[in-house]
DNA sequence: TTGTTGTAGTGAAATAAATCACAAAAAATT
DNA sequence: AATTTTTTGTGATTTATTTCACTACAACAA
């Protein structure tokens, strides 16, 4: 199935606006509350799960449970997918701190740095040497890191992740790592976002002043 | 001028592969050393760069400390922007204790929570109470704010920060925010970058079971 | 000086993504 | 039972973005 990366980004929207109107009380929802919700046209969510084979009912719209089931069976959340962060700076600490994740079928099995005064194995999520992270990864079958780690580092993590098994990465280092063509890289810059938003709030300045 | 969101990411990787590209020693560069640099075509870094009218030498490439120059021009990058951030929870205290902000000419001036355990003025960057947000952003006259409070009161937040003078936002909170036209709003949303990486490495998975 | 080579710059072409617009079907109304 | 209303599903169209392909020119070599 040829898809684009962010029709992706646009269902995991559905569903996360499907669970807001589901505590709403909504038992079904149209194209257009979708859409208003992500910020869309309709046809946009028509299309998207068009092409995925999601099918609704003419003037009834979508069954809301129903629903959330597929995307979630799309996005595949039907099973738990354990992840591991490198890096315990700000960001992996943070990640690892974060509550986002558990309720959305991720978990986090461990940390790891250089840093032994970062290693805890009391914890919720252990903080462990980065050098047993080969193993780990290979014993827990882990397909999905995250790395959290200074740029200089990244790809040297990248390598080793990739050679124990993972097959799907979330970059947050600004640098762009290379894998080979069955690993997945995402990559979180964020000065980067922030940059964007300086750059489009000045533009929006000036094109005021010369108005 | 019209133009495109990916476009200004782009130049944004660009400016940092070229501080890259400068402490490796590199006095010029031609398109196809950036384009490897962050993964694009040559002829896209050409276009991205005739888009602003930017100019390098037929067969000289680009100056590297020209180029940066430009690029942060083009950035906003000429003048150190304030920001403020709202929500000292796990990501607002990751944000405020990183270091990459500075560098790029960010000043982290202050950050907001209603938790009053939170409140620390002897600190580098101010931990305030929320009801003085407003009065810190028009006193301060500033523009650029993070949002990193739970979903249900982003909005609410979102609303005060323009009141009182904001005009780009990166929003952190999972869920749409509405603001103004006039108003930029970049979302971050973690779980989403790390549901879009498992969805790709399902799909690939998947493919190679069929094959 | 006269090729020769390599790279920028850019209009044209190709590709990808979003939107339109309308038929078909289901529900509601008369 | 017929008509109207509403909303889906999708082919066609439009719009946006990327890539191609070629010209122009600067640097270098013979």
């Amino acid at each position: 199935m040829i898809t684009n990366k962010n029709c992706i980004i646009r269902l995991s929207r559905y569903k996360n606006a499907l669970y807001r109107l589901r505590t709403l009380g909504f038992i079904k929802v149209f194209s257009d509350n979708l859409a208003d919700a992500i910020g869309v046209m309709p046809s946009q969510v028509r299309k998207d799960f068009s092409i995925f084979g999601i099918s609704g009912n003419k003037r009834g719209g979508y069954q809301v449970d129903e629903l959330i089931e597929k995307l979630n069976n799309i996005l595949g959340k039907n099973e738990i997918q354990k992840v591991v962060i490198v890096g315990a700076g700000n960001i992996g600490t943070a990640l690892m701190k974060y509550k986002g994740f558990e309720k959305e079928g991720i978990k986090l099995m461990a940390v790891f740095d250089i840093d032994s005064l970062k290693f805890n194995k009391t914890v919720d999520v252990p903080v462990l040497p980065l050098e047993q992270l080969p193993d780990f990864i290979k014993k827990n079958k882990i397909r999905i890191g995250i790395i959290a780690v200074p740029d200089i580092a990244a790809q040297q993590i990248l390598d080793s992740m990739v050679s124990a098994g993972i097959k799907g990465i979330l970059n947050f280092a600004p640098i762009r790592l290379r894998g080979p063509a069955d690993c997945v890289i995402n990559n979180v810059n964020l000065e980067l976002e922030l940059e964007n938003v300086i750059y489009f709030v000045n533009t929006q300045e000036k094109a005021k002043v010369e108005e």
